[in-house]
DNA sequence: TTTTCGCATCAAGGATCCTTGAAGCGGGGT
DNA sequence: ACCCCGCTTCAAGGATCCTTGATGCGAAAA
């Protein structure tokens, strides 16, 4: 937290127009940013090597070459947030830019203090990373944010109630899991008592678990108490 | 990493008759696991208020009280994990120990290969905390896990392809997101063209999101770009 | 003013999924 | 050997959701 304060973010700013490059360099400037500059796409990519800023602003109308490429070849190494500047009626370069990665944008003529609250935007999304919530089990992944299961590599379909079955197997690895807890997991509070449904979806669930040799059985039913996922030691 | 393998777990035994507590205390002392003991519900309840341990070993058919209150009060304060050893045909008092929270059980008579097995299982569970995946906007609200959204405190309900869509929207706040870059977010590759169904599905998340007062308005259009999120400061 | 284009909204056919009933199966108890 | 009970599996009616076409709307261009 203190350090985000003290340390004042660096900004990397590629235009060729002279009065809007310099009106950047001093808004940012006044605002505790630390300024670079540069007037070319080749210039851009040396001041890149040497050191890679925390925020890149990007004209898209440079003399040498096209912004577009700069931004391709600077997302196949880094994630730093790009904001583009781009000129009125450009729609489809702009569109473009944002395609291959670009945060935001502003149309010239922009006003300061717009810029500096994408800026201020930009450099905050960028330290949120997310987490990657991704549970495995032996063979068996589960990605939770992309909703997609894998097993021994290539993807299988699942109903969302499926999904939800599984992802709450798979937070509770060879621990046994009563059918109310599955239930109302998966179901909601009303349907505690409705074993049924549980055992239909367990069916499906199974079936499409087994599908590739049928040699592992994933879900071990306990009788009387509800079920466990198995952990893949083979015992 | 290191320190879980210095520190050694400690476990708290609670079980009155003595051969079996001897027989867990032996078991569990020879894998260099500390052990505590108690043989009624009373002396447990002391243990515990002098010292959580990392793992409980419950017996159910104690002499005074039943082990079931204990775990209740156990609950209510603290999350570590229990294992239950319960005779054959308790059934019923088993399941109810496994809804209140207990994380697994052992049926009389146990092979201490097995319980030695559960007890590492449950230890190892217990560290895997799982990441609290909560997106905020203002007073919006996305809970990853379960897929619930809220708004202003309470619940609204999402289509699957509407819940995608505002989690596309709440991992980039604030920020432009193209139609195309939307389109391979929620429905893949092979829809980036398709910009008239996600169309309907703003329209329709739009609809749901400004229903209790119609006062601020969360996606904001990009003519001809696409649609941003926008944060919560009443500009 | 009229036209045009992109966006918003409504409505319905069709696909998917969920629930529920019914039947099959196997082990334990009488 | 028979029955009972819980689990598994199959199948269909019904609900939900998704896509697509049609229409309305407003702003910019002609």
């Amino acid at each position: 937290m203190i350090s985000e304060r003290i340390r004042t973010a660096n900004v990397l700013v590629v235009e060729d127009d002279w009065p809007i490059r310099h009106l950047l360099k001093v808004s940012l400037s006044a605002h505790a940013y630390e300024v670079s500059e540069a007037e070319t796409c080749k210039e851009a990519f040396t001041s890149l090597a040497k050191q890679v800023p925390d925020l890149l602003l990007l004209d898209l109308g440079l003399p040498d070459g096209s912004g577009i490429e700069l931004l391709r070849r600077l997302r196949q190494e880094h994630a730093i947030p790009v904001i583009i500047l781009s000129v009125q009626g450009a729609e489809t370069t702009k569109i473009e830019a944002l395609d291959l990665g670009a945060d935001d944008y502003l149309t010239k003529p922009f006003s300061v203090d717009e810029l500096l609250a994408r800026v201020r935007a930009a450099l905050r999304r960028s330290k949120s990373l997310h987490a990657p919530t991704l549970l495995t089990c032996g063979d068996l992944e589960l990605d939770l944010e992309r909703r997609h299961v894998t097993l021994a590599g290539h993807e299988i379909s699942l109903t969302p109630n499926e999904f939800s079955l599984l992802m709450a197997f798979m937070r509770n690895q060879d621990r046994v899991l009563t059918h109310r807890q599955l239930l109302k997991e998966v179901w909601g509070e009303g349907y505690v008592d409705d074993s049924h449904v549980l055992r239909v979806n367990v069916c499906n669930l199974r079936r499409k678990l087994n599908s590739p040799d049928g040699k592992r059985n994933y879900i071990k039913t306990e009788p009387g108490v509800g079920y466990r996922l198995c952990l893949p030691r083979p015992a």
